[in-house]
DNA sequence: TTGAAAGCGGTACCAC
DNA sequence: GTGGTACCGCTTTCAA
């Protein structure tokens, strides 16, 4: 049978109550019987069980994560450099891959709220926030990271999108692209992205490829390679493309080489995320790189620093991008 | 305040003892006050606090998934296709990220025990087992995944290893190579498919390339990089690579292009794993498939078998590698 | 400084 | 059928 407080306490002849002090280190102790004490737990190997003092109103050490798409490596790169933190803090994680379904967002909210998790981190897309607003009037503390919503009040860590996407406006533009498509899903993020990057156009007096569309399919790579289709079926096709992440970069660049384009020489792609796969392709894939690890820290910071108690307001932390140039975007040649 | 079991029978006339039948589904109780029961619940959107319910023995509906390396593709997918399983099933998962280290581990081991989770299913590293058959001993359900042990009586969803790397010498020399390098880490897994491997090359009166040796690095990118370096220098350079994951082919690739060698004119490479990284590099990589969504699927029917207590002996379920062909590998030119 | 006892929110046995 | 009640393992007040 496992060992509980009240073995401790029949060994070392104290009681639970004394036994429970010298755990939690509160409380007036001798130091002779704490001592004492510890050495008992230490000998009969006895592990306080969470469970029963989770019961207590302690808290339970474990953090809900929703993530919308593990096999996305942006988000599995995230939730690494969460977990990492967590572990440095003793904190677990329970990661729930959501798929951008709202019903499963909600589902393993309410249900990890009945198991007594001490938060949520939500990278999730809960682009309806309704959901989310209830559960904050619930006080449950909760952070979206890698999500703004300048509309809501609540605590997030985000990069600055429209940032990004200026950046990578500015650099095609500077290499000399008129003509450039985008590839995007229609979520804030990207919207933001998008919101930047016509910034920069306008500013210079350009106008977007008109073949853009928002794109629709799950699978990333897929929507990219589709996208490129599109694009290079069009009259006017571009010679640059910002697509809103590195897997959508990666489905261009496939469809591009296989149509017979060169990268970059015959066209510019610049990606988002920097993940890993943005060094794993050929060409290298230029890109504007999210902090991933810094977010991660950040939001678990964050998080901790909320169940603890330790802030009263709610805050949003915004981290910049930048460009990581590598060798799928060049210096237009003009022809003529 | 939270709702409670109280509330919900003091609202429904009757006693805690019978809303807890109804909750659960036992007992006799008349439709009646079934009805009304849930009805109340309902109302007063009661979730039953699944901590007590722990405490009291019950399950906790939540399973600990150790995994070495989140930030490889291959466990990304399986800890998805586990989860995506899990949810279906009605169980979550805590995840933690181990990064090959043993003293993360048993940490997380003896952390997830203390918060009761029903079971474990280990992905991770695991070269000592000592842990693994204590935790065994104190009878906690665990299975392993992705791993095969055949010296311990361990549950274990694994795949067949030594079939793989036959697999892949066999299509090797098929296609005329002789003179094969492999990059592996020392690993059991490794170690197996490299003895399938050999056992073909020894049937065909071959050799290993002389140069081979584990590899240590923890990129595995990098890693494949410089075991690449090291074929490529040597005087009988292969004219042919198995790779033990796509990732190690992945440097492998690179390394043999930035060198201008030609994939697959020059150098045919074979993988393992089948990762979505297997379509997005170029060429295409040839590679020997494990079947991630059934070995998910399998592991975490297995682990809540056990749990229930429905089977008494433990299994080890093997699941079968495939080849899976695309443009790395190519049939030998012989210069003459 | 220590310990008795009242919970926390359920479950399950046993009377009625 | 229904309800009283003794726990599960720990925290916390309050008295001694």
């Amino acid at each position: 049978m496992k060992v509980t407080i009240y073995d401790v306490a029949k060994e070392a002849n104290v009681s639970i109550a004394t036994v429970s002090k010298v755990i939690n280190n509160n409380g007036r102790i001798s130091e002779k019987t704490r001592r004492k004490v510890k050495e008992i737990m230490l000998e009969l190997d006895y592990r306080p069980n969470m469970i029963a003092s989770a019961l207590m109103g302690k808290q339970t050490k474990t953090i809900g994560l929703l993530i919308p798409d593990f096999s996305n490596p942006f988000f599995s790169e995230l939730a690494k450099s969460i977990e990492d933190r967590g572990h440095e803090l003793d904190y677990n994680l329970v990661i729930c891959n959501t798929d951008y379904d709202p019903e499963k967002e909600s589902n393993y909210l309410s249900l990890l709220k009945q198991k007594q998790v001490d938060g949520f981190i939500l990278a999730s897309g809960f682009e309806n926030l309704d959901e989310v607003e209830q559960q904050i009037v619930d006080d449950i503390p909760i952070v979206i990271v890698a999500r703004d919503f300048p509309m809501f009040s609540v605590n997030a860590v985000a990069l600055d999108d429209f940032m990004g996407g200026y950046l990578a406006a500015e650099y095609l533009i500077e290499l000399g692209h008129e003509n450039i498509g985008v590839v995007a899903r229609d979520l804030y993020s990207n919207r933001e992205r998008l919101r930047g990057f016509n910034y920069v156009l306008e500013e210079k007096g350009l106008k977007l490829n008109t073949n853009f569309q928002y794109i629709k399919e799950a699978d990333h790579i897929k929507a990219g390679r589709k996208m490129m289709e599109i694009y290079s079926d069009s009259e006017h096709r571009p010679t640059a493309i910002f697509a809103c992440n590195d897997l959508l970069a990666a489905g261009v660049i496939q469809y591009a080489k296989e149509i017979g384009l060169r990268v970059p020489e015959d066209l510019s792609i610049i990606g988002f995320d920097n993940t890993s796969i943005a060094s794993i392709i050929e060409p290298g894939l230029t890109t504007i790189a999210q902090p991933i690890q810094g977010m991660g820290k950040e939001v678990m910071d964050l998080i901790i620093s909320i169940i603890k108690g330790e802030r009263e307001d709610k805050s949003r932390i915004t981290m910049l991008p930048s460009l990581v140039k590598r060798n799928s975007t060049k210096k237009l040649m003009k022809e003529n």
